[in-house]
DNA sequence: TCTGGGGTCCTAGGACCC
DNA sequence: TCTGGGGTCCTAGGACCC
């Protein structure tokens, strides 16, 4: 008999503590902490299908607009399309599937009811993406009366009731084994893992699929012989230490059951960057072409910025050459701005610096960073006109999100993105056809 | 797998300073 | 002549995530 089972039948020939009681106990103290996981089971289909109950039980896939799949139903999954697959692709190889354009807007609006469902239970819910959050929930079964696993169920089902689409749980004591319990089964899945089961699945865990393990550092602790997210744990902290990084570190000490990373509450915290980039077809040297791409992203980022209430203080743009390099430049913004002509200003005067005639190109993009809510901005303090050209600028944008917002954002462009939002000259970049429902195939 | 797009965090190493 | 030592700030790039 161990010495733990030898306090347990102390405490039960004591006439104070019932069984019931003692039960609760030691079910606690298998969680010194309770980290709920919870993850939408191919969330953008599932919107998709909740609205349009047709497609129910079909093979669907999201991401027409993109031109490679961003989300796919489960039956989808089922015939073998995977992430990233080219629209293309999946169109000859299942005819079958019913490929559709993302709708963000739509998933942004489930994905806040489920944070408000979340937060009926608790406050300290961490957002983590459109369709992921966690939870801490330590303590709550002795607030509620309910065991960690009948409150999980409870959420699951609300959830489920309220959105029309199912989620997986995951329950365990840090954040990177509730990632490993939620993924556990999937779709509708409910994975439980207490500290003194946390071997029982570690050994069942290829460590790649942990949450922060990639592929570089599963392919460098390959050469070590470790294979399971149990292996990577036995190897023990000094062992780690010498040859890997912090974050890895961290890792570690999560598998074992010690928390490092605090479930952060409060809303989504703001962006730190915003960027816009994209790949075109065939690769080109017109530096027209690549100004206009670059225009046209700077509309785009600057948008979200504003849509957001930030302006940006730095911004840096490249220009990715057809064997994938980056020609990288920072601009540093006098002062913060979401104004795409005074961003477009800047990388004009730069943009003869990274671009390079001999070369071609494949890709471009934009990206704000240094972030700053607009209203910190400083309104011309020292300016003595009533009205200067930054306030009608101000003006003017917020009159354009207006239009863009009410009839779409193809609606009005700047004419330096007008080869790229406009009139692309052909096979400069693949034609998109769009699927209207009144007017057929368009090109 | 002939490699899409939008993010975050960490780290090595250079610049600069005393 | 083997070029002090240490701190901070910044940036590019790697790695990872959805």
């Amino acid at each position: 008999m161990n010495s733990k089972s030898l306090q347990s039948s102390k405490e039960w020939s004591g006439d104070t503590v019932n069984k019931k009681e003692r039960a609760e106990k030691e079910f606690r103290a298998d969680f010194p902490r309770a980290i709920l996981h919870v993850d939408g089971d191919a969330f953008f289909v599932a919107c998709e299908v909740a609205c349009n109950p047709s497609l129910k039980g079909k093979p669907v896939v999201t991401g027409e607009e993109r031109r490679i799949a961003s989300a796919m139903s489960y039956e989808a999954k089922a015939l073998g399309v995977g992430r990233g697959m080219p629209v293309h692709e999946i169109r000859k190889l299942f005819p079958e599937v019913i490929i559709i354009p993302s709708h963000y807007r739509l998933y942004e609006i489930f994905s806040q009811r489920m944070y408000r469902i979340l937060r009926r239970y608790t406050e300290s819910v961490e957002w983590y993406s459109i369709d992921e959050c966690f939870a801490d929930i330590t303590g709550l079964d002795h607030e509620l009366g309910m065991s960690y696993e009948e409150i999980a169920i409870t959420i699951q089902d609300t959830l489920h009731a309220e959105l029309g689409i199912s989620f997986s749980m995951g329950l365990s004591v840090t954040k990177v084994l509730a990632k490993v319990a939620s993924k556990w089964k999937k779709p509708n899945g409910r994975t439980i893992i207490p500290l003194n089961s946390i071997p029982d699945y570690l050994q069942k865990t290829p460590l790649g699929k942990v949450w922060g393990i990639g592929p570089q550092t599963t392919r460098y602790l390959q050469q070590f012989g470790i294979a399971t997210a149990q292996d990577f744990v036995d190897k023990g902290e000094a062992w780690l230490s010498e040859r890997c990084a912090k974050p890895v570190l961290e890792i570690w000490h999560e598998l074992c059951g010690r928390s490092l990373h605090d479930v952060h509450p409060g809303k989504h915290s703001k962006h730190k960057s915003l960027s816009s980039t994209e790949t075109f077809m065939p690769p080109t040297s017109d530096p027209t072409f690549l100004f206009s791409e670059l225009s046209r992203h700077v509309e785009l980022v600057t948008r979200s910025a504003r849509q957001e209430t930030l302006a940006a203080t730095r911004v840096s743009f490249f220009l990715k050459t057809r064997d994938f390099r980056y020609r990288r430049v920072e601009c540093v913004m006098p002062t913060p701005t979401a104004l795409p002509h005074i961003i477009l200003d800047a990388i004009r005067k730069s943009f003869g610096s990274v671009y390079d005639p001999s070369m071609m190109y494949r890709a471009t993009g934009v990206t704000l960073f240094g972030l700053v809510p607009i209203s910190h901005v400083s309104q011309d303090l020292f300016s003595t006109q009533t009205e200067t050209a930054t306030d009608s600028s101000k003006k003017l944008y917020s009159t354009i999100d207006e239009i863009l917002n009410r009839f779409g954002s193809k609606t009005l462009y700047l004419c330096s993105s007008l080869t790229a939002f406009g009139n692309r000259k052909a096979g400069r970049k693949k034609e998109r056809n769009f699927h209207l429902p009144i007017l057929g195939k368009v090109s």
